[in-house]
RNA sequence: GGUCCCAUCGUCUAGAGGCCCAGGACAUAGCCCUCUCAAGGCUAAGACACGGGUUCGAAUCCCGUUGGGACUACCA
């Protein structure tokens, strides 16, 4: 019997949760799910100057949003300080670390010299023996690292990464204010969540064997690594506001579903032979680290947008009809509490879906099915409701008079009948009843648009538009 | 600068020595379908960074070069 897979994502709270932090999430969730782990969420915002609850609220949120549930947590490192003390005291009696009087100002000042000689910044050591206290100098405490042999890294995805300790300095794990820092509390809090596999982003895998000597230092048995690659924006440089949306809610708000996302960005860095699209079942049945590249990816929003449009067509329109409503608040077609019949919208959905790539562009085609009144495109105006198409509508409206129900077969019969009888095409008459209805050029077809409207508002645009022609 | 990582179509990727004069997907172009726009179908163009090895045989293994990235904080 192995031990339970327990692993986590331990973001910062110093913004919203972006793409590259979701993918880092998404990784772990489905390594959990896949193992019938358990994935824990923990807040690192030790950096108390730079995190907020707003952005741990917000990064709830979006994990929420993508239904990336979790099973513990999420703790805040906050809450957690006795524990680090605990930790470093330990360390601190038993000789693997010492107190630094150095001060910021002094040890600024030398990796500047040392920089500017071409040198290592490296710290030099020089409180490693220190006997007494300086005075006057509240102090950090540092780590005592190995000074010689080679600390191997063992990663999923990467292999072997083999690193010189003699690379590896003394660094910090208190600073002189009491607070840990990340190198020591990521340790402290993997040992203590018994976390069993440490997936995250490749940006870590320099800081891995400093790690691994805490966890040697405090006595505790090294986890499994699987380092991810990065997300690139399309100039291949690190993913930020440059290229375009980042935080994963700004994607809620364009309409995009989460599934969508978490699809394309599951593709970012893994694959399962040629399959592009897969149910969240499948992801979790599949996943492994066996399958995911080393290489960094470039983020291509339009890939992500023609998965939304088809996850648009096979999401059912009951569940699009309920996605798109506040989608048509916020488009102002609809008042926040104003009534609509959802089999009625669902049935325009229907017609709808296949050409909507995401939410908000569904919302903007409904307006026509559901406003009392539409707006002309200027061009389609001018090139379709003129003197050429003027008797067929009035034709067109005549005959509709006498019709009760607004069916796709009656009317199909009814543009048949004026079609032959004006000796013109289909597309004479569509094109301008299109304009007429909907003031656009493109819309689902013509007879199904009609019955959606519906009588009593087609009649009355076909008035209008025999007004306008004049 | 030092250390570490990476390298297949524009982009995401398949590829674990012969199945590959390299397959799929997005995007692009053309055609079909058609009342418009989509969706769908078909077709086209498009890549193993470079140079050395190893091997009967290399996209696949090794070395180097080049190019990208990360880390190098009393940030995480």
């Amino acid at each position: 019997m192995t031990e339970k897979i327990r692993v986590r994502f331990a973001p910062s709270p110093t913004g919203f949760l972006h793409i590259g932090g979701a993918r880092t999430a998404l990784f772990n969730y489905l390594y959990a799910r896949h193992n019938s782990g358990s994935f824990v969420l923990r807040i690192e915002d030790t950096d108390r100057s730079r995190s907020t609850d707003e952005y741990i609220e917000a990064i709830i949120e979006g994990m929420k949003w993508l239904g990336l549930d979790w099973d513990a947590g999420p703790f805040r490192q906050t809450d957690r300080f006795d524990i680090y003390r605990k930790y470093v005291d330990r360390l601190i009696q038993e000789g693997r670390a010492y107190y630094c009087y150095c001060s910021a100002e002094e040890l600024e000042e030398r990796r500047r010299l040392a920089l500017a000689t071409g040198k290592m910044p490296k710290y030099d050591g020089r409180c490693r023996n220190l006997k007494a206290p300086v005075p006057g100098e509240i102090p950090a405490v540092r780590f005592k690292m190995p000074q010689e042999g080679q600390t191997i890294v063992d990663d999923l995805i990467r292999g072997m990464v083999v690193f010189d300790n003699s690379q590896l300095d003394d660094f910090i794990i208190m600073r002189s204010d009491g607070t840990p820092t990340y190198n020591f509390t990521v340790v402290v809090d993997d040992v203590d969540m018994r976390i069993t596999h440490i997936v995250r982003g490749d940006d870590h895998l320099n800081n891995t064997p400093k790690q691994i000597h805490i966890y040697k230092a405090l006595g505790y048995e090294i986890p499994k690594f699987a380092h991810l690659p990065m997300i690139l924006g399309s100039d291949k440089t690190r993913l930020s506001k440059r290229h375009g949306a980042t935080s994963v809610m700004a994607y809620y708000e364009m309409g995009y579903l989460p599934d969508a996302l978490v699809n394309y960005l599951v593709r970012l860095g893994w694959s399962y032979g040629d399959q592009e699209v897969f149910s969240r079942e499948e992801l979790i049945k599949h996943f492994s680290f066996e399958h995911v590249g080393k290489a960094a990816a470039v983020f291509n929003p339009e890939k992500l947008l023609w998965l939304n449009g088809q996850y648009i067509i096979h999401s059912s329109s009951e569940k699009l009809t309920e996605l798109v409503m506040p989608f048509l608040v916020k488009e102002e077609i609809i008042k926040e509490d104003q009534f609509l019949d959802k089999a009625w919208l669902c049935k325009a959905i229907d017609t709808l879906k296949e050409r909507s790539k995401t939410l908000v562009e569904l919302a903007k085609s409904l307006r026509y099915y559901i406003a009392e009144e539409i707006e002309y495109n200027e061009k389609a105006k001018e090139k379709f409701l003129n003197a050429k198409s003027r008797d067929l509508l009035i034709e067109l409206k005549d005959s509709l008079f006498s019709i009760s129900d607004l069916s796709h077969q009656e009317l199909e019969k009814v543009f048949k009948m004026i079609v032959e009888k004006h000796n013109v095409k289909l597309k004479d008459l569509a094109q301008p009843v299109r304009v007429a209805i909907t003031g656009v050029t493109e819309s689902p077809g013509i007879f199904e648009v009609l019955e959606i409207v519906g009588k009593e508002k087609t009649m009355r645009r076909l008035e209008k538009a025999i007004k306008v022609i004049g």
